[in-house]
DNA sequence: AAAGTTTTATTAAATCCTTTCAATAAAGAC
DNA sequence: GTCTTTATTGAAAGGATTTAATAAAACTTT
């Protein structure tokens, strides 16, 4: 009670209370402690005797008041479909940190993959003033609706995961065409010819290049891949769904007897889900069959085996969208017009245990 | 340009705008619009014409103001040590969701494990006036010191997955005890007598109410644990490591040639390292050696094989957390005292298919 | 029916705390 | 004795909530 009720005090600390210790008006203490502009007429031992006092008193500025007055918030609302996914968590390592380097704090929402929560939480982050808004569509969301609805808004955003040819949003993707080369690549250098290829759901920006990667790189390897090897996977928006696909599809594939010695999946956790269905019918991996996955998950080098996979530079990838939001963030402050930005980052093949040369 | 100058007018509408055009005074307004205890006096007919008003100005109540005049935010402080856990995601889910339905928002601070980045976003949060916090204390961190830090600062506060007994700070864990009771139970029903243990890392808490469950059933079950199969983990603080370690040792204990048909692992990365260091080593889980691990992150049920292991109700956790906050949000907001409360949760066995009967 | 009370309906003004513009005053330069 | 430069501040936002006050209407009371 004493502790908490002294808190309370001190936590009070106004800029006035500063201004009546130093002995100066709370203009004087506001453009010192600021470092305004008119601070340079300001002599080193006002400033030093205003800086005391407020460290004395333990006086931090009401943020509210501040932002009342000044219109900025150093809030940016990161919102996320699906943050099961566990394709969110390096991003959001990545956003969080880079966002800590410029001092700003970062509202978590999760949609859940529900439109409905969705608008919900850009309301409740229009209404804060978030600063800008990073937007993380991982998997499936391609409603066109929800795009004009965040381009009509005017807050500065920026889309991870979701190739855009908006000019007022901007985004950052991996370059899946380069990803789809660089799986199909490597197993052709190991000697495979009999590729199976699990390619996403149509509805997902992301398969056709991954495909188109895979389609060239074949091609130019002398490689044909058999039309009854490849399958699309389901549109569907839970995550985790990518394990059922694959363990399903893999049996399905598996049954109609057609040999392969590879496969490249679409994501990690369609490998996972291969890799169980392999497991299950008393095949090895890689023993039997080399699989790929993409994204390089946390879990892909913790699993058994572990997986050779492409992986996305997910950290990094949130680490730019933040750069391009704040650098987006201080030209909507100068009232100047911000044009989009749209960055592509480079896949990286990397190899575990999951795939071996064919014999 | 023109759009979002539209937007830039429209967001701009103030409460004054509101009061000019339904004829009636900003008092008024503010007092229909929130249902303000006066607005008992206000016939219907004003009301209506007032919400009317608003909506169609599309009025939104500048958050600032509010909450400079008011004392509440509507922010909810959620720090986590270590966002790349696998442990976290479903708590925070749980958390997310809980403050969606109390129209509550969370900010969101990773630590990565660093006490400097924890006091840092504290005092971020504080200077925001967050009112609560939540900390989502997994692995180590038992840093006595932070602890005093929260306290001092008489913000509602409640811990995840660290006992404690504060009487200010609440706290919501899992029953260990039970757990590892469960987990004993499990094996010793499927007829396992030399069962191999990794006991936590000494200076978590969680180890040794485990621990104890552990050894009540054994000796209940007439099981002798032999010493040389149990092994404390190193007190280390990345998460990941877990895995490193129970690979590691694991290896050693194969090492040591001692028979083990069973293995309780301190939780599920630890099992995964086990389980992979059964593979190198050439033996099959479960046919070789059942494995137990604990928490039920995401990925154990699509290891390879499924793990058997123990249930944290970890989006639970996170729900009963946000009760408790919003509870004693409340509570302080009356100025009325805060008690904290401490909430123990039942686990739950979930076997899968790293487990088997004894030959 | 007049006077006094209570209830209903509305609002002016104070407050929350900062930042910043415009103004003032003193000192220094020409 | 004017013109700058330096040093400081009063006052005006910024947008909401709430208290205290006012005014009108609806009841009581005698």
């Amino acid at each position: 009670m004493r502790s908490a009720h002294d808190i309370q005090l001190t936590s009070m600390v106004t800029i006035r209370d500063v201004a009546k210790a130093s002995g100066f008006s709370s203009s004087t203490v506001s453009i010192v402690l600021n470092d305004a502009p008119l601070a340079r007429y300001i002599p080193p031992v006002t400033k030093t005797r205003i800086q005391q006092a407020a460290k004395k008193l333990g006086y931090r500025p009401n943020l509210f008041a501040r932002s009342l007055r000044g219109k900025r918030n150093r809030e940016v609302g990161v919102m996320v479909f699906d943050i099961t996914d566990p394709y969110c968590t390096p991003i959001l390592r990545g956003i969080q940190n880079a966002l800590y380097e410029g001092s700003y704090l970062p509202i978590l929402t999760d949609a859940q993959n529900e439109r409905s929560r969705f608008l919900r939480y850009l309301e409740m982050l229009l209404d804060r003033r978030a600063d800008g808004l990073i937007i993380l569509a991982n998997w499936l969301f391609v409603d066109i609706n929800l795009l004009a609805d965040l381009e009509r808004n005017g807050v500065p955003t920026v889309m991870i995961s979701r190739e855009l040819k908006s000019d007022s949003i901007s985004s950052v993707i991996v370059d899946n065409e380069a990803g789809g080369r660089m799986a199909m690549e490597h197993l052709v250098s190991l000697g495979h010819k009999k590729i199976a290829v699990f390619r996403g759901p149509k509805a997902l920006g992301d398969s056709s290049p991954r495909w188109r990667g895979m389609k060239k790189v074949a091609q130019a390897g002398g490689v044909t891949l058999d039309e009854k090897l490849m399958v699309d996977l389901p549109d569907s928006r839970n995550p985790l769904s990518g394990f059922e696909s694959g363990l399903y599809l893999t049996e399905e594939l598996l049954r109609q007897r057609k040999a392969f010695t590879a496969l490249i999946a679409f994501d990690d956790l369609t490998a996972f889900g291969a890799i169980r269905a392999f497991e299950k019918n008393g095949m090895r991996v890689p023993a039997d069959c080399s699989v790929v996955g993409f994204d390089d998950v946390d879990q892909a080098a913790l699993y058994n085996p572990a997986l050779t996979t492409i992986r996305q530079p997910m950290q990094g990838m949130g680490a730019a969208a933040v750069s391009v939001l704040l650098e987006a963030i201080t030209v909507a402050q100068d009232n100047r017009r911000i044009t989009a930005v749209h960055q592509k980052m480079m896949p990286e093949l990397i190899v575990r245990d999951s795939t071996r040369a064919v014999r």
